[in-house]
DNA sequence: TCTTGACTTGAAGTTGGCTCTAAATGTTAT
DNA sequence: ATAACATTTAGAGCCAACTTCAAGTCAAGA
């Protein structure tokens, strides 16, 4: 696969993906004779991984760190599950967080709901 | 309240309070005759305010004309509400990706827990 | 009075994560 | 075979959100 049709498969730039490559979040993409990139299934499935993570904030350089392990075989089996563990807690953390900014921000609207009707009412008193 | 004593109030810098007044994310901050910044509560309600919204991923510029709005009296009461439910879905679809992004992540650390059992195994087949 | 430390400003610098540019080479359709 | 488009690279540029810097003012304590 080229790199547009990887672009669209995944809605990433071109230039993304080159960029991911780069900063070693996409292992081993390997070249047809002319140096143009044939991305493999595999690959395919990092850039999956990878956009997903990123897409919950997870930074490139951790990921990166993660992806590299990976590349290790299975002595770092245990090194990528505690990296694992680690992301996936600050995530609960942020997730939460968020949550909570999502009542606050439910409450004020409800607030602001209920603050539309006594303008209403001082709208009736006009009227008698 | 000095900017000292607010910062460690927020566990916010200095800096950050200024760069956020300057943004206009902290409205009417008074001085003292020396042009010294002498925060009232008002101005800290919004300053909590602001830190959980950020906190939350709600950008800068859109705080701004919230703010901006809230300074402009009733008028602007619709256009507010319309600004916060605005802000309350996109952070709904962000928690939902993140959500779903945490059950990935506890799945693949589950994976690798399995992992470890066959090679366990493997080290009795060894031993036998 | 001198020094220490908090405060002021505008502007420049930093970080993370892309995004764009330029110039060259490759590919495809007519 | 030539036009039009895709891909390559290194490196520059961009954006949000701070953060640091330089150069100065001001207040309190020894």
């Amino acid at each position: 696969m080229k790199i547009s049709e990887v672009s669209k498969r995944y809605d990433l730039s071109a230039d993304t993906l080159r960029y991911y490559e780069h900063v070693k979040l996409i292992p081993g993409v390997p070249r047809n004779k002319n140096g143009i990139r044939e991305y493999t299934e595999e690959n395919c499935k990092w850039i999956e991984f990878v956009k997903c993570m990123r897409g919950a904030g997870l930074p490139i350089d951790v990921l990166a760190q993660y992806v590299t392990l990976s590349q290790q075989g299975d002595a770092t089996i245990d090194a990528r599950k505690r990296l694992l563990i680690e992301q996936r807690d600050l995530l609960k953390q942020r997730v939460q967080e968020m949550q909570e900014t999502l009542q606050r921000l439910d409450y004020k609207i409800k607030t602001y709901e209920k603050l539309v009707l006594p303008k209403e009412k001082e709208l009736n008193k006009e009227e008698l």
